[in-house]
DNA sequence: GTGTGCGATGTAACCGATTACAGAATTTTG
DNA sequence: CAAAATTCTGTAATCGGTTACATCGCACAC
């Protein structure tokens, strides 16, 4: 038996299929009597329009697609998290496609994503991808949210990696701070890159040599050079990380040599993910409303998506900052003076 | 300027839409010089299949959905991780939709999906959703991933809770652990009362009075669970929390209070999501290995589909168990005695 | 009673792929 | 070299919706 069909429902409500379409999408009119017959039958036969036909004819096919990088954990599910719930509210579907550690490989995903989407949301902090999906994604609206500055003129939205930087290192020495060491993050990864960049425009402008050692925007890695650092007897005053999870790794590693975290060493990362306030010292961090800007990301996708089926729109080729917010923690108390905690436990 | 299709690809390299389609598809034989002509063709046109039609021809969608419930965090992705990986090596894409926070949200989104998905994979812990799940999704296949034991003669996938809540409980008495509490998870949730279901069982075995508060799985309800406990004057010497979040929120409390862990209480978890290697002191949990498990529901949920496609396939009702196994951690170790940690720290 | 207007309904032409089938071209075989 | 077998190619039907347009019916006005 197979699914029915439009014209099984039209057939038993009596009615034509251009009846049963009309009430079910809702689209011109329809007398009460002809409605009821039409639901009737649909319930009784528990009749689903084919999206592949409606695509075919309306030339749309209600969903968009997130093209996602490698890492995980939390930063990633907080932001599929807001975009699905803004993607459901617009009646959209959302198609997920993760793990792309290169360029090539989101190339790959962006392909095979046209067609079958209205829009896409390209998160690839790599060089050059704001062309690349572009180029790959032809006319189909695109939101970059790789961090590049080279967004600028595209749709996108970019976090203000220099600007956090150089809060965070500002902060660091506000509280005394001198010797301060950047764990950076992979290399090729822009984020990563403006957030050292960033690090050292701080350092140079307070007078200070900048100190960085490698990382991977992972805790392992950020567990590694911290180790690295103290084993080759460096004594840093303070670690600005790359990012929370490589903040972590430093701060067990601290943990780990015995050195005290705040007091011998402070430790400000940079994304603030839901853990970095449940270690212990809670971590100070920049904060960047994950789910919002996943939400506020998809809206503005689909508000590209209604431009570009009208030809008289105004383009949007906005480039929208984010500006994280420092959120001090325990981690960059003043040094060898008991500091105050902010109880925060979430 | 509309985008291309099979005959605008047909008509430049002057052969049949039949031809064309065959050296997309690979199925059917062409001559060497028709294909390379025909991909001439498509690259010059930057031609994409229109899937809708694709699908309307084929009635095949090369998609898959999967249902989550409101839970955050970690866990969902690596579980959507290891799927998104074995979609793709399928060659399928994943419509993901989150945050159905009772069974009737999720009910909704699973009608929302027929049509536009080859088959669904439905994780939502919730009484009744089993039966819920596969009437409403009619003959897509459907693999369950609710906890539920009630799946059984279902294709599905459930964790061993109880078991797993009492090799917990088992370990905690083989410590010398004497007054053991649950924190329980929210009601409703079957995952959560099996976990309780096997703490009380393992501390009735051993003769012991079970005592359980209020959880909700979340950080903070396990906080508040471990300060409101501590409050009351209750002094147990070991918590079991339904999961792992829950467990860090009593770890905070507990340290909030000035209570040590593991040396006045111990405290263990469930799942094993990241975070709990890097919390101090690290968790002891029950591992399930997430991706892995994510992975292999996609890879069931595949062959689901092709049998659905093969009448003479024998049908797969397999509910498969997934056992969580323990790992030891510093938060369980033995009361009043230094022990040795073990390390970890990822 | 006839004409006018308007809202409801039906008919049929699309949308863009796949594929059964027929026919053409090529190779194999006797 | 012709016949048979095989391989390749093209035509046209089909999938299941949407929607422009024609038609119908009914209320109202004159």
């Amino acid at each position: 038996m197979k699914p029915a069909t439009i014209r099984d429902v039209a057939e038993r409500a009596r009615v034509s299929v251009a009846s049963v379409s009309r009430v079910l999408t809702g689209a011109g009119a329809v007398t009460e009597p002809t409605r009821l017959k039409v639901l009737e039958a649909v319930e009784a036969l528990a009749y689903v329009p084919h999206s592949g036909a409606r695509s075919l004819s309306t030339s749309r096919t209600d969903t968009v697609g997130v093209i996602l990088p490698d890492l995980f954990g939390d930063f990633f599910s907080e932001l599929i998290r807001g975009m699905d719930v803004a993607a459901r509210a617009n009646g959209l579907h959302l198609i997920v496609s993760s793990s792309h550690d290169d360029a090539s490989d989101a190339a790959a995903a962006i392909r095979s994503m046209r067609g079958r989407v209205d829009g896409l949301i390209v998160l690839s902090p790599h060089l050059d991808s704001a062309n690349l999906a572009h180029s790959l994604a032809g006319r189909l609206p695109v939101l970059l949210m790789n961090g590049g500055a080279n967004d600028a003129g595209r749709p996108s939205m970019v976090v203000d990696n220099v600007g956090g930087a150089v809060a965070a290192v500002e902060h660091l020495l506000g509280q005394g701070r001198e010797r301060i060491v950047h764990i950076g993050g992979p290399s090729g990864n822009l984020e990563a890159s403006e957030r050292q960049a960033g690090y050292v425009q701080a350092m140079t402008a307070a007078g200070r040599d900048p100190v960085i050692v490698g990382g991977e925007f992972t805790q392992a890695s950020g567990h590694d050079a911290t180790a690295l650092l103290l084993a080759e007897g460096v004594r840093p005053d303070a670690i600005f990380a790359a990012n929370d999870m490589t903040a972590i790794g430093a701060l067990l590693a601290l943990q780990d040599a015995g050195v005290r975290c705040p007091e011998d060493v402070a430790v400000v990362g940079f994304d603030d993910v839901p853990i970095a306030a449940l270690v212990r010292p809670a971590l100070t961090t920049l904060r960047i409303e994950i789910a919002e800007t996943g939400r506020r990301a998809m809206d503005r996708l689909v508000a590209l998506i209604a431009a570009s089926n009208d030809p008289q729109a105004t383009p949007d080729a906005a480039c929208e900052i984010i500006r994280p917010t420092l959120v001090v923690r325990q981690s960059s108390g003043r040094p060898q003076s008991s500091i105050a905690f902010n109880g925060e436990t979430q």
